[in-house]
DNA sequence: GGTTAAATGTTTGACTATCCAACAATTTAA
DNA sequence: TTAAATTGTTGGATAGTCAAACATTTAACC
């Protein structure tokens, strides 16, 4: 067996290395991404929030970040942009003064929808290489390594 | 079924989102990565052109950049700081004036597998979460997923 | 109840990574 | 021999991430 690729470079190092390995599908995935949200002026990021105040209107800005383990600082110019291309509102929370509640406009729900459908036909591409049940197994996998991060 | 975590959020439509489960999962490993070599100032973008190097010795810095697919001018930097560890030397290429010759110094090369080994054994503790014959199923699969990015 | 501690959104600055366009020197192709 | 391509390099633009500080507001505690 060989670890040269077409170009005869020896990767043997990095072949096992899953930490390499799992960098670059995440860049192919990137790609698949921005292919099928670029018009949509729309990053990844912004589609992990926007993925998190759908299904749980009202949340705070604290509480996004934590659930996509971002420093909260990085939400201000995020939620900016979102509410300025007015598919977001910050509205003042009742019961504490200092946080914001957030929610998708109409349009935002729609956008959301369209942005969720157009990504996940972009990830089906990648089914042709994968076996009967991989891509369950494999979204599995992952959230084992994710969910084991902190712990020994 | 569930969607939601501990913390009662709902990740419904990340849930399936084979790129942000890449994205977390490759963080997972940056931290591993980091845990294990941090005291010994190297990235793991350093790491990555100190295993091509180990196993293609001679390269010019062009090579590396396409073999890692990154822009060749983010490599001046990088072998500047690797040379100024002293564990890898620009040698003057005879046919082409233009160009160097990348190698490692016997200190690089203890340097390289020592981190290679760390790093080993650092992502050998995501292990106990795989099952038999798992973790080699996994780089299989992310290697389909590399080598189909380009075409359809 | 009044003091202390903590949380929220925000700003700022530093730092890193990545990418693109240019450039001189050099090599290759026509 | 002239034109085109390559190599290393620099500089600028952009984006992502992180930590520290701050005012406002809430929670904890004795």
């Amino acid at each position: 067996m060989s670890n040269d690729d077409q170009n005869g470079i020896d990767y043997s190092m990095l072949q096992s290395r899953l930490g390499y390995k799992l960098r670059r599908a995440q860049l192919v995935y990137f790609d698949v991404f921005f292919e099928a949200c670029a018009q949509e002026g729309i990053t990844p990021g912004l589609f992990s929030i926007l993925a998190i105040i759908y299904h749980n209107p009202g949340l705070t800005q604290s509480a996004v970040s934590t659930a996509l383990d971002v420093d909260r600082s990085a939400m201000v110019a995020a939620i900016d942009k979102l509410e300025s291309m007015e598919v977001v509102e910050r509205r003042k929370s009742k019961n504490d003064r200092r946080s914001y509640a957030l929610y998708l406009t109409e349009k935002g729900k729609e956008f959301t929808e369209r942005l969720n459908r157009k990504v996940s036909t972009g990830e089906d591409r990648f089914d042709k290489f994968m076996k009967e049940g991989e891509r369950e197994w494999l979204l599995d996998l992952l959230d084992r390594i994710i969910e084991n991060r902190k712990g020994n």
